[in-house]
RNA sequence: GCGCCUAUAGCUCAAUCGGAUAGAGCAACGCCCUUCUAAGGCGUAGGUUGCAGGUUCGAUUCCUGCUGGGCGCGCCA
């Protein structure tokens, strides 16, 4: 409906440059706000504001004029009921009652696809997440970035992208090399108050799984990879495949647990074996953005927008990390993704000037601002009221699957979600735990559960539909059934929005105020009462309601329970 | 010192590419289960949107400068 006054009103401003009361030069950006006061009708907008002063008139003033344009059309009245000029100049719509409840019949016949659009265009899109590596169990830093990455790929296929959900990860390098030796030490008895144990070595208890595996000659199979352990306490190289191995297989079992699925592993050794490394660099020095200095190669990245310049090639011969992060970029190009966006910790934003800048000397036409990011603040995490230091190497740190064990995945994913990524993140594991009843997410689902059992009920009472159906909607006229008419229809546009601006959180945003209409609608009034027409009309709203609040659930990846 | 993020009710967070009286949950207080699930609803109280300017019909939102918090600033990844 409101794509249906936008558009009446754009041939009104057509019209009015013609009658000469706009200059033809005149592009207004109409803005069609949702009102968040039912006094100001459904929807109210601001063009008698914008366009006053190019008018020369009142803001008001140039509002009658429109009011009284729109009104002359038949089309246009059998929708808008009523308009009002308000305020400075708004003009506020109010829709007739027909228009209202149209978007029942909309979602029950769209049913889970009551939401979803093709702006996408099925394009191709790439979403690179979580990309942890494997030197340990995923901790909650990790969790958000799978929930958010793992929602983002929801919407954006919901508005019609093709997504890939992708996971990179360091197999090989010094992390690994650290890795390998603190197995090494674990499979040979010590410990890390041991004089010999490696220095920086990874102290966690989970290192000894990994050697007491390695030592049974145990066999793992990951998501991307399989390895039996061959038990050589020597072989330093057996004990890091083993171990890479073993900790992604853990990592996969955690993301299991969590409802996140990738399509595609890829390997920063692979860059390295397959050539792209040495491709990209012979790129950058055919594009003339490099130069020699102190035995180091240089990319000039202050060419574009970088403070320093940075160093390619070490003075050793080894690549800085940033050059097989561009080379990664560059395959991302070439396998066609024009959009991809990656998610990462905030802690990686130094990285966004850097990859992009490298990807620009390439001079292979990549855009300046490709690929988009999104960086999700650092969590913090709160226990007995202090906050938990996170420590790899100590091995001091909340993991992921110990947040899906104690609150459940379906919280762990709405809490971690339902915020802005770009603030920061207090999880309170006390309150998570032992309020899980105030939780946000039961409340939602709640109104999903509460709308199912009234589904059940009218079943058994034999309730079936009226043969006017449709008639019965006009039936749907107290205050509480308006708000949640208004809030389906809002629906569309609301998941458009979130997948444009790459934010989640306005899901759980509108999740929160459709349970809460519902909730409050299923207080106010009885659905189950013997006027047949008042029955049926809102037993169809009921279906409508939980349909969405179902689909919104499905985009956060959390279940919509049929009883609780 | 420089860069990115951030500052909203006691706490955790919203607020439509700048809109009308800044909203929810938790915590507090008072009501509502003989009625479709009380994991719910209704109501009361709670605010100089960090501070100071600027832009304009209008600023929590945009700009500038301060102040506080987080994260980065390596020939580590």
């Amino acid at each position: 409906m409101k794509a249906f006054i936008s558009e009446h009103l754009d041939l009104l401003v057509t019209q009015l440059k013609s009658d000469r009361l706009l200059p033809e030069t005149f592009q207004p950006r109409i803005q069609m706000d949702n009102t968040k006061d039912k006094l100001h009708g459904d929807f109210a907008c601001n063009l008698a504001l914008i366009a006053a002063k190019p008018a020369g008139k009142k803001p008001r003033e140039l509002a009658e004029i429109i009011v009284a344009l729109l009104a002359a059309n038949a089309g246009f009245s059998q929708q808008v009921s009523k308009m009002e000029i308000a305020g400075p100049g708004f003009i506020n719509f109010f829709l007739s009652q027909d228009a209202l409840t149209s978007v029942v019949t909309q979602v029950l016949k769209a049913g889970e696809y009551f939401g979803r659009s093709n702006v996408g265009q099925n394009e191709k899109v790439q979403i690179e997440f979580v990309s942890a590596n494997p030197t340990g169990p995923l901790h909650i830093g990790h969790g958000r970035g799978a929930a958010v990455g793992d929602c983002l790929s929801r919407l954006l296929e919901a508005t019609g992208w093709q997504v890939t959900r992708e996971f990179y990860y360091n197999d090989a390098g010094a992390q690994i090399d650290n890795l390998a030796l603190s197995v090494q030490a674990r499979a040979k008895g010590l410990g890390p108050d041991d004089a010999s144990w490696p220095k920086d070595g990874y102290q966690g208890d989970y290192i000894n799984d990994v050697a007491q595996s390695f030592l049974a000659g145990n066999t793992v199979i990951a998501d991307d990879q399989q390895v039996t352990a061959n038990t050589d306490t020597d072989d330093l190289d057996a004990l890091r495949r083993f171990a890479v191995a073993f900790l992604r297989r853990e990592q996969d079992l955690d993301l299991k647990a969590f409802g996140v699925a990738f399509d595609v592993y890829y390997l920063e050794s692979s860059l390295y074996e397959e050539g792209l490394v040495a491709a990209t660099v012979k790129k950058l020095i055919d594009s003339g953005y490099t130069y020699e200095e102190g035995g180091a190669l240089w990319l000039r990245t202050t060419d574009f927008g970088d403070d320093k310049d940075r160093v390619m090639r070490k003075t050793d011969g080894g690549y800085t990390y940033f050059v097989p992060d561009v080379a990664y970029h560059l395959n991302k190009w070439q396998r066609g993704f024009k959009k991809v966006i990656n998610e990462q910790g905030a802690d990686h934003h130094s990285t966004i000037t850097r990859v992009r800048a490298g990807l620009q000397a390439l001079k292979v036409d990549i855009p300046e601002g490709w690929p988009d990011y999104v960086l999700h603040q650092m969590v913090t995490v709160m226990r007995d009221g202090e906050e938990v230091k996170i420590s790899k190497r100590a091995g001091s740190y909340v993991t992921l699957r110990d947040l899906i064990d104690e609150v459940g995945c379906d919280a762990t994913r709405y809490f971690l979600a339902a915020r802005a990524p770009s603030s920061q993140l207090t999880f309170d594991i006390d309150l998570a735990r032992s309020q899980t009843n105030d939780n946000p997410v039961y409340y939602i689902q709640y109104a999903h559960a509460r709308l199912c059992s009234v589904e059940r009920q009218a079943k058994e009472k034999n309730y079936s539909g009226s043969s006017d159906a449709i008639d019965c909607l006009a039936k749907l006229t107290t205050d509480q059934e308006q708000a949640v008419l208004n809030l389906l229809a809002r629906f569309p546009e609301t998941v458009k929005k979130a997948a444009r601006e790459l934010e989640p959180h306005q899901i759980a945003q509108y999740l929160r105020d459709l349970a809460a209409a519902m909730h409050s609608w299923y207080n106010a009034n009885q659905f189950l009462v013997e006027d047949v027409q008042v029955r049926t009309a809102r037993l169809m709203l009921a279906a409508a309601t939980r349909q969405v609040l179902a689909n919104g659930l499905d985009l956060l990846g959390v279940t919509a329970p049929d009883s609780m």
